[in-house]
DNA sequence: GGGTTTTTGTGATCCTGATCACAGACTGAT
DNA sequence: ATCAGTCTGTGATCAGGATCACAAAAACCC
């Protein structure tokens, strides 16, 4: 197995990476390896798309390196972006289980490496792994709850700053280690609109309030958030 | 076990109502049996919480007659309905796997019937019978599915007639049995805009265009589609 | 380093829905 | 029948974003 891009491959990436609620985590160790015989690894660039919304599935991707944005698009090309995944994160998985076609496109918006599992294999060591089905429910039950997570900032938020004052103090908690106050964008202002389901000029522009509020401000990449009080005040207006 | 509001309470009704791919359809008998003893049935009014959000989680509910509305709510008061579940749909089920507070409330919109199992006993049922795990598991997956749809629509799209064309749409597909051209309206104005993310004078006003403009007609407390077509084309605009 | 492509900033315009405010129609209890 | 409570229709107003249209800035690539 070659490790193009400059990354270098993880040896066992499956076995509880940094989360401990990760899907395949203290297994019994018959199962454990058995799933590391039925896994491949692979190695992505920036941009690579790990699978597309329609397509039927050919099984799940963990993800072991890199960030990976899960979209849906509609039919006139507007975008939504549900989930920026992270490593841990399994991707596919309700469709592979479900035997429905992907309802999301995973794209990879930094390089990284994914183990992937065939649909076959996956659904024959389930049913050989009660325990692990349970443990695959407890995942699809997560993910359940970030789609809703989803729908109440969509449906109960009518102003796009809101939105955006929201996800910036999610991005803010979600920042485990380092500064809680500093974020990293890694987004263009389009990836941003199509997250709060705004167009990228509102995004431009709520960007420049926000610094003339002096709510945040810039440092290189990094956003300091500089007023965090009147943030949450803007999510709970 | 008394039926008050008038309804008879349904023999058996775990086994298989009317949709084949019911949660708990198909199981081995041994399983089945279990299962019957470990649920209770009970019978509700209409407006009757099943359960509200952000409880601990209780159990499941499994929808025999009547239909719920599941609704999520923000501290301002702004509510959105996320689904109308109908009989066959298991109530809660995220919640009680995930061992996570109900994530949305759970309210009857007509007099009905569902039959409960308390997490411990579902918990320990689903421990010892692993392929109805992976028959939760599948469960799990087409309740996500059907959140991403409501995300798509209150993501995809911007106006209030585009959303609400889609949901007439829907509804005339659902009427399974009967005219699927003709819609019963049960719910109010107001619950309509919370489905599809408006106010209620917007739908009012929705519908009063959509009879002005001979889309849709009234036939008593029935919808009837009048053009379809012309509902399509406001969807895909 | 220059040339191309992507990303960002900002102005001007316009229009759709949210909001407020009532009045009329229904519904359901007693 | 009556009254309270809920639901529905519609007008008037208004602000917040979507949209279009460029230009500047940054990132990327041979």
């Amino acid at each position: 197995m070659r490790a193009p891009y400059g990354l270098n491959i993880l040896d066992n990436c499956l076995a509880c990476p940094m989360r401990e609620e990760h899907l395949f985590c203290h297994l019994p160790e018959t199962a454990l390896q058995r799933l590391n015989e039925i896994k491949s690894t692979a190695v992505y660039p920036k941009s690579a798309m790990l699978f597309i919304e329609g397509q039927q599935p050919r099984g799940v991707f963990v993800l072991c390196a890199g960030k990976a944005k899960l979209s849906t698009s509609s039919a006139e090309g507007r975008t939504v972006i549900t989930r920026i995944s992270e490593p841990g994160d399994v991707l596919g998985l309700s469709a592979t289980i479900s035997n429905r076609p992907y309802e999301v496109t995973a794209e990879m918006i930094e390089p990284g490496q994914a183990n992937f599992i065939t649909r076959d294999a996956l659904m024959h060591f389930l049913r050989e792994h009660g325990v692990v089905a349970l443990r695959v429910a407890e995942e699809l039950s997560r993910n359940y709850y970030t789609a809703y997570e989803r729908i109440r900032t969509l449906g109960l938020t009518n102003s796009p700053s809101e939105r955006f004052a929201k996800l910036l103090l999610g991005w803010s908690n979600a920042a485990g280690n380092g500064d809680p106050l500093q974020v990293k964008l890694m987004l263009t202002h389009e990836e941003i609109a199509e997250i709060i389901g705004t167009t990228r000029e509102t995004v431009s522009r709520l960007l420049s309030q926000f610094k003339r509020k002096q709510l945040v401000q810039f440092k290189g990449a990094n956003l300091i958030i500089r007023n965090k009080a009147a943030l949450e005040d803007m999510v709970n207006s």
